[in-house]
RNA sequence: GCCGUGGUGGCGGAACUGGUAUACGCGCACGACUCAAAAUCGUGUUCUCGCAAGAGAGUGUGGGUUCGAUUCCCACCCACGGCACCA
């Protein structure tokens, strides 16, 4: 006999062979049946692994697990995002040198990840903050300058007066700066953009060809935006100028009864330069000044309190002739549509309240369905719904699509407007005044103009003769070395870009140097690019449903478009974890509720820790941890370690062979849908029936493959133990027999008036007309049908009868 | 504010395509083993009433469709993720 299960011996014992066989590494060439299965890299920050982190990573290494023994060549590598703020933030309070401390967390990060267990090709792993991999990042950028996709303009930053630092969002807290509290202003600073908005229809088109989740792609489609409606051209009593509107319903406008600019709108800053004369001037220039100050997402939040000035100015409706006061409002936004709205409160919640606010006319336009056409007095009554037309002229009695094309058509004669499709989504800012990141690859000549560095001076390295403190621009911008490398390559009075990349553009290619082997003379090796992408299957969290998803989607494009890879699309299946959360709130160090895998890897082992975490519940739902629940797993390996390393096998009984080919059925089809914790649950039930039945050599072998992928430690040790050759993660995964799967008899329900009154045994092939006299017989249901008349019967086969009486 | 997701016993969760709600596990109670404890094994465990047989209620709240609704429809409440410089 064995002894007892030892968790931490066997795993060493076999994390050491898979290494020394080099069990998970995967040669790109000889491979016949690849599967790449991606799950997003994480950032290496100096805490050590949470619990969080072994959801994220153990669960899918389970599922490679399983596609492995399905016969698939997987590949599963695992890198670091380690450009970012964290390090930078550290090297800013501890004077550490990012690219040092960067170093060591990946070396812990590592060094843990092999205690888990997991099959990670360690031989093709990458670091984005290392010259060999950000020279890919400059590359790309070179290829977009080259094509006109990258291009120079004006964008606000967060900037910190206090600090003399630009703030990311996330630094900023309340309108104040996280560090000293000072009052956070917008500046509008030059800035380099990725033309995504090019790639807006194919970027919808193509989620029609991928396995995405439906939620995913309605944000993505939500994210993009695209609407078809009409800029309409306003006249403005008194000038020269006019106001441009888009709207998306226009069949509403002759309810429209004012205007509303954005603060950045031209016409506004022409009353506040004096340009155009107004009364109002010093209001106006108060109001945009304020609002100016405020972030996006602050001037949406405010919500119902509307606030605005007015400019003193009319435009003139075409449609009635009626005048409409022009006013300024920071809920319009400048980078959507025109920067311009036409107000119609009583079709539109928003602008129902800003009349509300400032005592607007409102015309119901669209009568409900319910045949309302009172006057709407209440934001309850402001209907955006369907309906029909009134007040509205030559519209009147149409719906209000109907009206829409009709409007559209009258506006376009004329010479109102123009149909226009309009997008939500704005073009990728890819500069950051930051050190910790890869430096834009471009140099000014001595009149300012920008030239690309050449690739053969690739990697463009970052230099290190920098202040991290910050002082008001860039860290890079006070590099000397930079200064002279880039005067001694391009001449006197030539000056280096000193911002560096968004770590979205580090993140929005690394599905393709995973497969090039640290190249540094391609990309990406063609051949192997076709063969191995797309990623057969991505994980990751569904907060990046709309950000990195997106942008590594243009690359991809992008990157076809250049003739660098074969396809449009990166990831062909996605799947979401759910988030581990602790105390309700997602784990982090500034809440104070990481909770730490350590001591419960230490007690248990990684095996059994991994087996809880599956267990918790289903992958996509993630969940609030509580360690109360480990004992069971813990019970179930003990379990099967006592059964199949220390018990004598007998003869399968036929309730044996049934069990096992369903349990192979459902651990399938549960494994196949990330759905690991009704997988483990039929192995408990498994198990449970050995205690009935007896094992057999062949059901303890088949238990043990279905293990494989849950607990690979254990499997490894108890397929030793059976005398198995070669690691049974190198085993076939096993194969029902559909014929074997069902019983004899089945239990059929009897419901009476939709409520269940008993129940009978019955052959499984029993007869409509069999199963309902059997179920009139029935002690209990008699009582409820006797005396009275059964009006109807229903069977489902094999499941329930019902009368209705 | 806008976009998206979710809500089932004391707890984590299960339930195919509208067909026996609560599988599996934790916890708890009782019993066996033990001098005792732990571990292990066995029995029970949605709530209320009942010795029991059984009855009634029950999947966030309110309503609807249906012989039958956790599942479909409408309204509402609550919690969570994202909102373009956290990654």
């Amino acid at each position: 006999m064995k002894a007892e299960f030892n968790p931490s011996e066997i795993e060493a014992k076999w994390q050491k062979k898979w290494e020394e066989e080099k069990v998970y590494e995967t040669d790109f060439k000889k491979t016949k049946d690849p599967y790449y299965c991606l799950t997003m890299f994480p950032y290496p920050s100096g805490a050590r692994l949470h619990v969080g982190h072994w959801y994220m990573y153990s669960v899918p290494d389970s599922f490679s697990r399983f596609q492995k023994m399905r016969g698939k060549d997987v590949f599963h590598p695992m890198g670091f995002d380690a450009f970012g703020l964290p390090a930078e933030n550290f090297a800013i309070s501890t004077g550490t040198p990012p690219a040092k401390s960067t170093e060591e967390n990946v070396g812990v990060m590592i060094e843990q990840f092999k205690r888990m267990g997991c099959m990670y090709d360690w031989s093709k792993a990458l670091n984005t903050s290392e010259p060999d991999y950000y020279r890919w990042t400059q590359w790309l950028f070179l290829k977009m300058f080259e094509k006109n996709l990258a291009y120079k303009k004006d964008g606000n930053v967060n900037f910190c007066p206090g600090c003399q630092t630009v703030l990311a969002n996330e630094q900023v807290w309340d309108g104040k700066c996280e560090r000293c509290e000072s009052e956070v202003t917008q500046k509008p600073l030059a800035q380099w953009y990725w033309k995504i908005t090019d790639y807006s229809d194919r970027l919808l088109e193509g989620l029609d060809n991928i396995e995405w989740p439906e939620k995913t792609k309605m944000m993505q489609k939500n994210w993009i935006g695209k609407k078809q409606g009409i800029d309409i051209h306003y006249e403005i009593e008194g000038c020269e100028d006019e106001i441009v509107c888009f709207t998306t319903r226009p069949d509403t406008n002759f309810g429209a009864t004012f205007i509303v600019l954005a603060p950045e709108h031209e016409f506004a800053k022409k009353i506040i330069d004096g340009d155009l004369k107004s009364d109002h001037k010093k209001e106006v220039a108060d109001y945009i000044k304020k609002s100016l100050n405020k972030t996006e997402l602050e001037r949406q939040e405010e919500g119902k309190k509307k606030t605005g000035a007015f400019t003193g100015y009319y435009a003139l409706n075409n449609l009635n002739g009626k005048k409409m006061p022009i006013w300024v409002s920071d809920f319009v936004l400048a980078g959507f549509g025109t920067g311009a709205v036409v107000g119609v409160p009583g079709h539109d919640v928003r602008d129902f309240e800003f009349a509300d606010t400032y005592d607007l006319e409102v015309i119901r336009v669209v009568v409900a369905s319910d045949g309302d056409d009172s006057p709407i007095t209440k934001l309850e009554q402001v209907q955006e719904a369907e309906g029909t037309m009134i007040n509205s002229g030559f519209l009147d009695g149409m719906n209000i699509h109907d009206a829409t094309q009709k409007v559209m058509d009258h506006m376009v004669e004329k010479g109102w407007g123009k149909r226009v499709t309009s997008y939500r989504l704005r073009d990728w800012l890819v500069s950051r005044q930051r050190y910790w990141g890869s430096l834009i690859p471009i140099v000014y000549d001595p009149d300012g103009k920008a030239h690309p560095v050449p690739e053969e001076h690739l990697p463009w390295k970052i230099p290190t003769d920098v202040e991290f403190k910050p002082t008001g621009t860039s860290p890079i911008a006070k590099s000397k070395e930079l200064k002279k490398r880039v005067e001694k390559i391009f001449g006197k009075g030539w000056t280096p870009e000193v911002d560096t990349m968004d770590t979205f553009v580090c993140s929005s290619f690394y599905q393709f140097r995973f497969l090039a082997e640290n190249s540094q003379k391609e990309f990406v090796p063609k051949t192997i690019e076709k063969k191995w992408m797309p990623v057969d299957m991505y994980i990751g969290g569904p907060e990046h449903a709309c950000m990195h998803l997106i942008y590594a989607r243009f690359v991809t494009m992008a990157l076809k478009d250049f003739g660098y890879v074969s396809v449009d699309e990166p990831f062909q299946r996605l799947f979401h974890q759910g988030l581990i959360t602790h105390k309700g709130a997602k784990m982090s160090k500034s809440k104070g509720n990481v909770v730490s895998p350590d001591e419960f890897v230490e007690k248990y082992g990684s095996d059994v820790f991994r087996l809880y975490m599956m267990f918790m519940g289903p992958f996509a739902d993630g969940g609030d941890w509580n360690d109360t629940g480990i004992k069971g797993p813990d019970r179930f390996a003990k379990k099967a370690y006592k059964k199949i390393a220390q018990s004598k096998f007998g003869e399968q009984s036929k309730a044996l062979t049934v069990g096992l080919n369903r349990t192979i059925k459902k651990c399938t089809e549960e494994m196949e849908a990330l759905r690991f914790n009704t997988a483990i649950s039929a192995l408990m039930e498994f198990l449970n029936l050995t205690e009935k039945e007896g094992t057999s050599q062949e059901s303890a072998e088949t238990f043990v493959k279905l293990l494989a992928p849950l607990a690979p430690h254990l499997a490894e040790e108890l397929w030793e133990s059976l005398g198995g050759k070669g690691f049974v993660v190198e085993q076939e995964w096993p194969k029902f027999d559909p014929k074997l799967i069902q019983s004899d008899t089945v239990t059929i329900a009897v419901q009476v008036n939709g409520k269940l009154r008993g129940d009978f045994e019955a052959d499984s092939g029993v007869s409509e007309k069999d199963a309902i006299s059997k179920a009139k017989e029935v002690e209990n249901v008699k009582r409820f049908i006797e005396g009275n008349k059964i009006n109807k019967e229903i069977y489902v086969e094999g499941k329930l009868v019902s009368f209705v009486v």
